[in-house]
DNA sequence: GCCGATTTGTCCGTATGTATC
DNA sequence: CGATACATACGGACAAATCGG
């Protein structure tokens, strides 16, 4: 939490379009008068309104201006552009969570872990099996595979808890970038001991690759959804080029 | 295709870590150096980064540099962060393809089109049924609801070649802002009908919201996927705050 | 542990180009 | 055509993080 001009900027606007004192459609303020407002540079209001722009919030159109296209039906499951833990996206959508660990030991890659991970084979791993329950449901199988390297001190109790708090927080590691491909899947009988698909026989699966803020791939995970509880929200622009 | 300065830094540096002139968790040229070379200021040099950043190509670290952390791996049905059509996709996938219009007709909203695509009831819209064909097989059933008042002369035979290359090159409209929403689903009899799933009972679906240059919301599809060819790629940055 | 060199992050002011109305 | 608004680009200043001596 920098306090950083764009920043407050960014915040700043984008909760006045969420209460709607900008309305759809609206024009915001132009550049111009930003920087009145806010007492500060061109390229310092631009690049709070790029922000705004990369989630959908408005729509930059030259020589006429800022558009407001924010529509205030998009709650999701998961927020889009940015990397959040269980944790943190069950108290955005104001649910009851719970984690269950039924599974933690240390392995070592194998060929086809490295296949599947891409961590090679030999890497000292922590797997872990956790299930997440929402509102009492069991919705989520993870699969967990973290560098054991980088987290010496993980543990069951702490998998328990939130292992992302304990990264940012206890190590403190940053967390930058996550690589993640969605697909779905045929059920397994791991899926089927834990989670009740009534009839469905896949699951929306989410693969995600971490790295930290040397670069370092430290965490590959796996994460089966109940497809009636499963939504991927992405803001698309169209590159200039 | 604009020819701008930082557009070109981005495109050369794209190309040198694609073919591996920069490999893997090495160290680009610092931020000075491209200044030097490229003959820019520096604020070119890192717009140019920023667009590789947004992509997962790199990944900047205060005080030491620009990390690589592009793996050749990533080759996906479609690209995140833009927007792309069918046939754009195939084209760069390299992969035959063929769409079939099965159906095509002007309706009206009614309450529950609404519902779903957020166009107002009574809106006059033009709703087609294409299915799209990759190697000869089928393996998208997509859903096209378009505001009938902003493209005039759609007609059965564009729909069956592309409606993108019509709605850009013909009626001149920009394509900027789309919200994406992924969900899985059970098939339906449509699907059913045209493609074959196997032992699967839902598919991935993709529904889009797409926004023209004057941000009017001017269509709304709905892609349904064979869950075997599709996978949606997403790359996600911690938000410095 | 401190210091200085290097490197990225933030911010400013200005100039020019281009699209809209 | 002129006024307004966003887009690109330049150059400079200082802050913050990293790393080596």
């Amino acid at each position: 939490m920098p306090k950083v001009k764009y920043d407050t900027i960014y915040k700043n606007l984008k909760q006045k379009i969420e209460t709607e004192e900008y309305s759809f459609q609206e024009l915001l303020p132009s550049e111009h008068t930003l920087v009145l407002e806010y007492g500060c540079s061109r390229n310092t209001v631009r690049r709070a309104i790029a922000e705004l722009v990369k989630e959908g919030y408005v729509q930059s159109v030259q020589g006429k201006g800022v558009l407001n296209i924010f529509r205030p039906v998009e709650q999701s499951t998961f927020k889009m552009g940015s990397i959040e833990s269980f944790k943190e996206s069950a108290i955005r959508n104001h649910q009851e969570y719970f984690t269950n660990v039924v599974h933690f030991e240390t392995i070592q890659a194998n060929q086809k872990i490295e296949k599947k991970t891409s961590f090679p084979q030999g890497t000292e791993l922590i797997y872990i099996q956790r299930i997440h329950y929402f509102d009492g449901k069991p919705l989520i199988v993870n699969h967990n595979y973290f560098l054991k390297a980088l987290l010496p001190g993980l543990s069951k109790e702490i998998a328990q808890h939130s292992i992302y708090e304990y990264i940012e927080n206890t190590l403190g590691m940053v967390i930058v970038t996550s690589k993640r491909v969605m697909t779905v899947e045929k059920m397994n009988e791991i899926d089927m001991k834990y989670i009740d698909l009534k009839d469905y026989n896949c699951l929306a699966v989410v693969s995600s690759f971490t790295y930290n803020q040397e670069g370092v791939m430290f965490e590959y995970t796996q994460s089966r959804h109940h497809p009636d509880y499963f939504k991927f929200v992405d803001i698309a622009t169209r590159r200039n080029g």
